[in-house]
DNA sequence: TACTTTATTTAACAACGTTAAATTTTATAA
DNA sequence: TTATAAAATTTAACGTTGTTAAATAAAGTA
């Protein structure tokens, strides 16, 4: 008496295709034009079956919202490993969060409350602050390797956080002239020259 | 026979009722509670007669990006005039940039398409270019007094713009331990690191 | 006072998120 | 196989949004 389980994997397949079909008409037009009816239409369903799966709309973005925080994370996490040197693994883990942030803008916007995402605040924070401390690893151990002692090491997390969280939504808004390769470039060489500042006394 | 002159005054202050009650509710409720009817019982008329004075919501709200970015840039302009030194001018201007999203959150929420603001990205390029340039400028300013070669400034100007940019989203969407203060002084701090990786050849 | 113009409001439309009711489809039991 | 219960799905509907058209009220002019 499988049919449970069918129906049950039936069930997952639809729900991802919620979860896609949102993603795809971000991608094509914005998080604005993401709408119950458009979703259930993708998946070809009418709209109130939309609500057997998520109990909202906001659920949908916040199941995306979480999914997104977990890929950045493990490609961070692979840009980490991929190394031993300490301040290549920085400038590697930044260039796998600007990556990220280019290959999913609109990932990255509703990560980020951008481009029109009407999320509460208090979405991101945990997520956010997970990012966070993973940079404040990575440049704990920076010092550390390096002799530097860091007065305020959640501080200087932030601090490059910032930086690049700045500088990628500059970047998707596509305010920075000269394209994305000369952003990147700036991303690599503002972090060495923060890292620069913190070697020195 | 003044009356077409007394209708243009009473239409300016009507005018200005709206941008004053479109962005009282955005302070009070966040941007995506500003809506035609809410504006129109604001200031005591009908919904339809805001389309009286604006051909659409959007233009009430790039009409308040104009603003914003007139008195931003007017704050940092005065930042930059109180004091000589090239160093001491960056770091002023920082923080009136700074004070101003603080002290505005709304409307710098507004200025960079944060808080589920929907506006088209072009709204925001030519007063976010005309920030960088001024940004550029009293960065190339204080190279020469220093005596030191910026080998490309607009990146300069983007990096510092961007780690203030990142410092007040974060800190706005109320993501930085610690209270305005820490991260003000953050702001302060890491502007100060980037100078002094600048200086050094 | 009568007429024209202007100012303002009410009604309405399409689209939105969401819920309730109606309907169709599927599974179960005789 | 057919009647019935359960589940799946759709249609209709509500209140809200931005916006426009039609209706009404007010003001100015002769």
């Amino acid at each position: 008496m499988g049919i449970k389980e069918r129906r049950e994997r039936e069930r997952q397949i639809t729900k991802q295709g919620i979860l896609t079909a949102s993603l795809e008409i971000a991608r094509q037009s914005g998080w604005s034009a993401v709408t119950i009816r458009k979703v259930g239409e993708s998946i070809e369903y009418s709209a109130p079956m939309v609500y057997q799966y998520f109990a909202s709309k906001e659920e949908i973005l916040l199941e995306l919202l979480r999914i997104g925080f977990d890929e950045l994370g493990q490609a961070m996490q692979e840009a980490i490993a991929s190394t031993e040197d300490k301040t290549e693994r920085i400038l590697r883990a930044a260039d796998a969060y600007w990556q990220f942030a280019q290959n999913n803008p609109e990932r990255y916007q509703l990560m980020h409350g951008l481009g029109g995402v009407t999320l509460a605040p208090e979405a991101f924070a945990a997520s956010i602050k997970q990012t966070c401390e993973l940079a404040e690893n990575i440049l704990v151990d920076w010092a550390q390797a390096k002799g530097v002692t860091l007065e305020d090491p959640l501080g200087a997390a932030e601090i490059v956080w910032s930086l690049l969280h700045g500088l990628v939504s500059v970047s998707l808004a596509e305010r920075v002239q000269g394209g994305k390769d000369r952003a990147r470039n700036l991303v690599q060489r503002s972090i060495q020259d923060l890292l620069k500042a913190w070697s020195i006394p």
